[in-house]
RNA sequence: GGGGCCGUCGUUCAGCCAGGUUAGGACGCCAGAUUGUCAAUCUGGAAGUCGCGGGUUCAAAUCCCGUCGGCCCCGCCA
């Protein structure tokens, strides 16, 4: 009894045709004479009628059937009785009148109900997967996510890339995320490092000669989780010779132009936005600002300078900043939600946050109104209104910069603000090229040391390193960063100047990097490249709440699989074979 | 490493603040009835180590301490 159609497809111009179904029993109705069943698979659902009048033997095991049976049955198709239509399904204009079923297994009665609308928490569906992955819902998930790599591949092959896989079992390198390593059995000591990504080796293709390569590939990245953030993810991963930012840049909206108008029949702006690395800092206190929501960060500098309120002066005497938020219809929370938001500026990292009410009449209202004068706040501030609450952070950048930051997200959020039909794509270019580390007296790269600085900064690495720009460019959808890369440092002089800034010592460079060196000596054509998180795309594409519903068997945030119950311990012997010792406390025994 | 929320029949919630009858509802499950339902309906029934351990108390789902697990966030994620 071999299926000739599937669950989603018959309408009425199949009536009369006799036709065989298989599937899960979705949802069973037992009205005594006839029992109706609607059969599930990845295509839809469809009726099934079991008549007793029509045929009793048949009825008689149709009675049997419960939720996610599984079942072959053929029929005929017929149309349903006026007034039984079912208009919310696309099969709802006919049944199949059954007269053959085929029980294929049965199935015990589940933890939970296949639905859309799931009432099952997140663990128990994890846990049983197998049937999370059944809903509706989790399918388009994943039947969206195989179509973007299908849109990725053709987009890639028709434009002469070419898709080479990388090594899983790699080389460890310092700086960056926490290794996943992998013991090897034939030197004992030694391990291999899953891939943070194939940074290194698609560079190498690049100086290989292979001129475009793309990947879509697995990376690995033993960090905490997050709702956007997994150990093992996937990257849509490029690289190209003899290109500039410009090229990748235009390259990749294109693509994700592509794969919003194919999969959602969404038009993305041409070109997108872009903002730089200060720009956004300054504007939004973040590298990836949510744009769906206005409420821009303002600077109050030049006013805080002259106003007679001491602290403020004496933030800016010591080169600090003074920034602030104007929160539309503020001037109506009550002191206790006032004093909330001062909480949570607290937690965020300020210490304490100014506020000024302006009253409909224009009037300030603040115990701080008094160091201020009118018109100059004003003059600083013109797009605050009657009626609107003003909040100050006094601090030093970075400082003022976070806690307004978060603070903006949050009032989005809280006084919605967030437009959550609106699509804000933007590209933030000129990151700086170091940060300073003072704990380990150190500069650290913000991309990572293959990263060129703008050609008109190369001079500062020697003066001024921190002042110096970049050709990092990252993607940035409605808050989350969708994907980062760059132009790559081809010369192996700046190459080791960089790791010299870096404080990487000659030999450890040479151990770690030496055959990068070595090819960046051997004729290394000017490079670059980008990769983008597939696993977020998906997310939000897909309008879901997480990554992990774009995967189909995630970690929890303890990394552990719910269902295989890995990472898990090993046998003693396993141990030994790979010459290893644990010394964790208590070691689980092996199972 | 730190902060917050959550954990009660198979599932999802109420009960906890203010300790005290037999821990309750809905969905699901089981049985019966039912020939036009699609959240089917009606009648009846079964189902709980209140996450786990300890403490306080005459008495703990409820209060206290610890612990385990899930989620969100900070740190971390070149």
């Amino acid at each position: 009894m071999k299926r000739s159609h599937h669950c989603g497809e018959l309408s009425l111009t199949q009536v009369g045709q006799t036709v065989t179904l298989a599937g899960w029993v979705a949802s069973r109705r037992d009205h005594g004479g006839v029992i109706f069943i609607d059969i599930r698979d990845r295509y839809g659902l469809t009726q099934i009628v079991f008549d007793s009048e029509e045929n009793a033997p048949l009825h008689t095991i149709a009675d049997r059937l419960r939720n996610e049976y599984v079942i072959a049955i053929t029929g005929t198709v017929s149309v349903r009785p006026e007034g039984s239509e079912n208009p919310h399904l696309p099969t709802g204009s006919i049944e199949i009148r059954a007269n053959a079923l085929n029980l294929l297994n049965e199935a015990k009665p589940l933890p939970f109900s296949i639905e859309d609308d799931v009432q099952a928490s997140e663990s128990l569906r994890l846990e049983h997967r197998y049937l999370d992955l059944r809903r509706p819902k989790m399918q388009q998930l994943l039947q969206l996510r195989s179509q973007v790599a299908h849109l990725t591949r053709q987009y890639f092959h028709a434009q002469q890339f070419i898709e080479v896989e990388t090594p899983i079992l790699t080389k460890s390198t310092p700086e960056g995320a926490r290794d996943y390593l992998v013991p090897s059995r034939v030197n004992p000591g030694e391990f291999f490092a899953l891939p943070q990504s194939p940074q290194l080796f698609k560079q190498i293709l690049m100086i290989g000669g292979m001129d475009r390569y793309f990947q879509i590939a697995r990376c690995f990245r033993d960090e905490d989780l997050r709702l956007d953030r997994q150990p093992e993810f996937t990257q849509i991963d490029l690289e190209m010779s003899f290109v500039d930012r410009e090229d990748i840049i235009q390259l990749i909206e294109a693509l994700i132009r592509l794969i919003f108008k194919e999969t959602k029949q969404i038009d993305l702006p041409n070109p997108f936005p872009c903002l730089s690395f200060e720009e956004a800092m300054g504007r939004y206190g973040t590298d990836k600002p949510d744009r769906r929501f206005d409420l821009p960060i303002q600077d109050l500098c030049q006013f805080a300078q002259t106003c007679d309120f001491q602290v403020f002066r004496r933030v800016i005497e010591s080169g600090g900043m003074v920034k602030g938020l104007v929160i539309p219809k503020g001037a109506g929370f009550t002191r206790n939600r006032i004093d909330n938001l001062i909480e949570t500026a607290k937690e965020f990292g300020a210490k304490g946050l100014a506020w000024i009410k302006i009253s409909e009449d224009g009037k300030l209202d603040s115990s701080i109104a008094k160091f201020f004068n009118d018109e100059g706040l004003r003059t600083a501030l013109p797009s605050a209104n009657p009626g609107d609450l003003l909040v100050f952070v006094a601090d030093q950048a970075a400082i003022v910069h976070q806690v307004l930051g978060r603070l903006r997200l949050l009032l989005g959020e809280e006084l919605q603000l967030l437009d959550r039909t609106r699509w804000e794509p933007l590209w933030i270019v000129d990151f700086p090229m170091f940060e300073y580390d003072k704990a380990n007296q150190r500069h650290v790269a913000l991309h990572h040391p293959f990263t060129a600085p703008h050609p008109k900064d190369s001079s500062l690495l020697d003066s001024n390193p921190l002042q110096a720009k970049t050709l990092a460019y990252d993607l940035v959808l409605n808050g989350f960063e969708l994907g980062g890369g760059s132009i790559r440092i081809h010369s192996p002089r700046m190459q080791e100047k960089v790791f010299d800034l870096l404080k990487i010592s000659k030999v450890e460079a040479r151990e770690k990097f030496g055959f990068l060196l070595d090819a960046l000596e051997s004729g290394a054509p000017p490079h670059g490249g980008i990769a983008l998180g597939l696993d977020r795309l998906i997310m939000l594409l897909g309008q879901t709440e997480s990554i992990r519903d774009t995967i189909p068997f995630p970690k929890t945030q303890k990394a552990q699989c719910l269902m295989t119950h890995a990472p898990s311990s090993v046998t003693p012997e396993q141990l030994q074979e790979l010459s290893i010792r644990t010394t964790a406390k208590k070691p689980a025994a092996a199972s």
